[in-house]
DNA sequence: TTTGAGAATTAGTCTAGGCTAAAGCCCTGT
DNA sequence: ACAGGGCTTTAGCCTAGACTAATTCTCAAA
């Protein structure tokens, strides 16, 4: 029959349900599924909640849900999902350059402005900012028509010994953790000549721009994704 | 016993206690009660509602609430609504001067975003601007301290024919009336003389700086609040 | 003083979105 | 082939905050 079209009235989705849709989109950037467990972590709920939210977002074809093993954005999830990557990063890079926030804290304001903002007011930041690519961490921002640039960064930890590496991308999430880099000048942009990496997980050393060297514990060296720059 | 003693944490209100609360500080403003009726078609709410919220409010001890009669707010519920009208109209401003909002579209998207950003981030958005005292419509803007300016306005439908105001404040809920306002010159400051008014709650009219002249029916003029200014 | 209109409250439901405890499924190791 | 452990789901419960229908209160008019 095929009767119903979905017009174009969004019904407007809950806060919930925004980052719901989010974490399934982080959780699957990689391809595969997203688990109930994962998803639980993520957003700190129990994983029942995470059961019952999946079962009305694929009610409502969000997420496609194959039991027991995970979800999956449907096209009309994932076209949510960016909107809302869109909006936080914005949020974050408005809030950084035009508001003096430094780059720990943003994102836990911007994960709650995220849900209330219109999207006028985004397009508004970001034209007063330019239209920037990326946010203060250097996530690449999705555009309005929600297009998102994947690019294929390779963490610290696992450069190449002798190469030469730009520092492209941090995790957004901990704001200890970035007040830390921003000490040690490991930002995004900067360039890294890895000198070295110590046997059995141990910490890479880098030499900065400056001359001077970082030793990078294996953990954090994870975290700090990169752009192979070999000769320029 | 009195051995509970409230602590300091403020549980963090939720959007609609938040809202409800600015709604009887509004229409306590004049004093009184407000009444269950009068909350609820301010809020676009059901009347039953508003006496569910009413009891929770009152179990929380941030209003007073007299059975058939009406509510008060207690001095906690005093400071929290204070605390969101601030939000509401430094947003107001901010979004106005930093974003080009134009008056008439800022007050729904401030509506949402009060509930949304913290303390600190409507404080760099103040301090951005200079500490305004007014918001875009000339409502005052409560200090961070929770003091806010009380002046004696009078609608310009009852102001003194022959006399001489300047326009103070005028409603921000309707954004046709405020686009209109706008057009006719009729904002916050613009000194205005009263020339005339027509019997039987007919229209006001008033001459402006440049010699112009405006015929201001009684129900918009209600809604314009004046400083009577007599010579200078 | 009684009565009726209108306002307020109570009673009973509903949905969203959490939770814990219990049950069910899947897979790996034996 | 199957037993056990670890996920996942189901069952059942809870709170916030809406709603409608029914009840109760108040107050002014007769
Ligand atoms: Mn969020
Ligand atoms: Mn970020
Ligand atoms: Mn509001
Ligand atoms: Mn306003």
């Amino acid at each position: 029959m095929n009767t119903i079209r979905s017009p174009q009235p969004p019904p407007s989705l809950t806060r919930s349900v925004e980052d719901y849709l989010k974490s399934v989109f982080h959780l699957t950037s990689q391809g595969g599924f997203a688990t109930t467990s994962d998803i639980a972590e993520m957003l700190d709920v129990a994983p029942p909640s995470v059961s019952g939210m999946m079962k009305r977002l694929s009610e409502t074809g969000l997420i496609e849900h194959v039991p027991y093993r995970g979800v999956q954005l449907t096209p009309q999830g994932r076209r949510a999902a960016l909107q809302m990557i869109r909006r936080h990063r914005i949020l974050e890079s408005y809030l950084t350059s035009k508001l003096g926030y430094d780059w720990g804290d943003v994102h836990v304001e911007a994960e709650r402005l995220e849900h209330a903002v219109s999207e006028k007011l985004i397009e508004r930041m970001a034209d007063a900012l330019g239209e920037p690519r990326y946010d203060p961490h250097g996530a690449p921002i999705p555009t309005a028509a929600g297009e998102i640039e994947e690019a294929e960064l390779v963490p610290l930890a696992e450069s190449v010994v002798g190469g030469s590496v730009v520092l492209q991308e941090v995790g957004d999430e901990h704001p200890a953790r970035l007040h830390y880099l921003a000490e040690q000048g490991l930002t995004p942009g900067v360039r890294l000549t890895v000198i070295d990496r110590q046997p059995f997980n141990g910490p890479t050393i880098v030499r900065l721009g400056d001359g001077t060297t970082r030793v990078v514990g294996q953990e954090l060296a994870l975290l700090l994704f990169c752009r192979p720059s070999d000769g320029e």
